[in-house]
DNA sequence: CAAACAGTTGAACAACCGTTCAACTATAAA
DNA sequence: TTTATAGTTGAACGGTTGTTCAACTGTTTG
């Protein structure tokens, strides 16, 4: 017979396991740290996002550039940096018409490093 | 006067910064690699795949003792173990009705660590 | 001043994604 | 073999998200 509206859960294994669910629960970050690093990872989730901070890595670039290297619109590259400056990813700088944009500290690129080396294998 | 349909990018700059245009491009992966890595980041930025890999951290689980962890129903767990299944982050082994899940590897570990750090100021 | 250019922004649309629901498989127990 | 439990799966629904389009701000140049 069907249960509809599967409940959060009840199994046998509750009995004999429920210190390893409390261990286990009590890994879990709170909930607003689990956000935030959620949030954080969903920034580098996107190929654009990437793309751009490659492109600015080792020296700023401006919007227009920074399109021309993507090979997209400067609208569509200005969202996802509004993204990344909101992240504190990136930090820039206005000289004149043109707005310079550069990573904003070490620990970026050495999770993408990291990333990097876990993909290739 | 507005240009509708914004074309790639054709601004002043370029004279100047072709070689950094060009420079920016070089730096940035090919294309299957940028997606690659996103990817991998995408499965990281859910907030209940990160509550998984937090609560079988240490200790293999059961998926109905992960649901009981998170308190979510089995189903939504089971779909988020099938993508970080697809992804490598977990591997599983059947023992009897249950079956039970750990990370794969400690490459993820170090990335998750190294993000809390770059948040953690 | 006006014109041109760099960049930003909000609305809209389509594509994507996570949870729910219902049904299913498989193992274990009665 | 029948029943109950653990887990998986596909469809559907609603919310999120990335790009496009159009309009806007601000700076520089003529």
């Amino acid at each position: 017979m069907n249960k509809t509206n599967e409940n959060i859960p009840e199994c046998e294994c509750h009995e004999e396991h429920r210190e390893l669910i409390e261990k286990g629960r009590a890994t879990i970050p709170e909930t607003t740290a689990l956000y935030d690093l959620s949030d954080f990872f969903k920034v580098l989730g996107d190929s654009t996002r990437l793309g751009i901070l490659f492109a600015i890595d080792g020296a700023p670039m401006c919007v227009c550039d920074i399109s021309s290297a993507l090979g997209m619109t400067k609208s569509a590259v200005s969202h996802q940096l509004k993204v990344l400056r909101q992240n504190r990813l990136v930090k820039y700088k206005k000289v004149g018409k043109n707005v310079f944009y550069e990573l904003s500290d070490d620990h970026v690129r050495d999770i993408i490093e990291k990333a990097l080396e876990h993909i290739g294998e």
